[in-house]
DNA sequence: CAACTGACGATAG
DNA sequence: CCTATCGCCAGTT
């Protein structure tokens, strides 16, 4: 098994299984930031997740809008993206209800 | 190269 | 329940 993974860590880029965790994320479902950072191997990473999502959800296509934080809302300020996000979710089915906060019980995605 | 920043989260008080 | 603090990694400054 030659192992050449360092004993501190797993290494192999966080933010790339990060990125094919949220490719996965199917269609009127969310995904919350740590539970994207625990798949990937770091259960409080949840802000190298934003980074990702901030940075390359151009280049991969990334569905970054289905991803929300903890509280089942939209962390993005309002007139930054925040109704843009919302619009794309309710697209896709989701509701929000009237403290702007999705139901987890009937939304959030989980890794099969 | 050091320090700062970021759409957060868990834990402690 | 709410606030405060620390931690995570990578990309910028």
């Amino acid at each position: 098994m030659r192992i050449s993974r360092k004993a501190t860590s797993e290494v192999s880029s966080f933010s790339h299984r990060a990125i094919s965790i949220i490719q996965k994320i199917p269609r009127g479902k969310v995904a919350t930031y740590g539970q994207i950072a625990a798949y990937a191997g770091n259960p409080y990473a949840a802000r190298q997740v934003v980074r990702i999502l901030c940075s390359s959800s151009e280049k991969y296509g990334l569905p970054w809008y289905r991803v929300i934080n903890r509280k089942g809302q939209i962390s993005l300020r309002p007139n930054c993206g925040y109704e843009i996000q919302k619009a794309l979710l309710q697209k896709e089915g989701i509701k929000f209800d009237k403290n702007d906060t999705i139901d987890f019980e009937r939304y959030l995605w989980t890794a099969s």
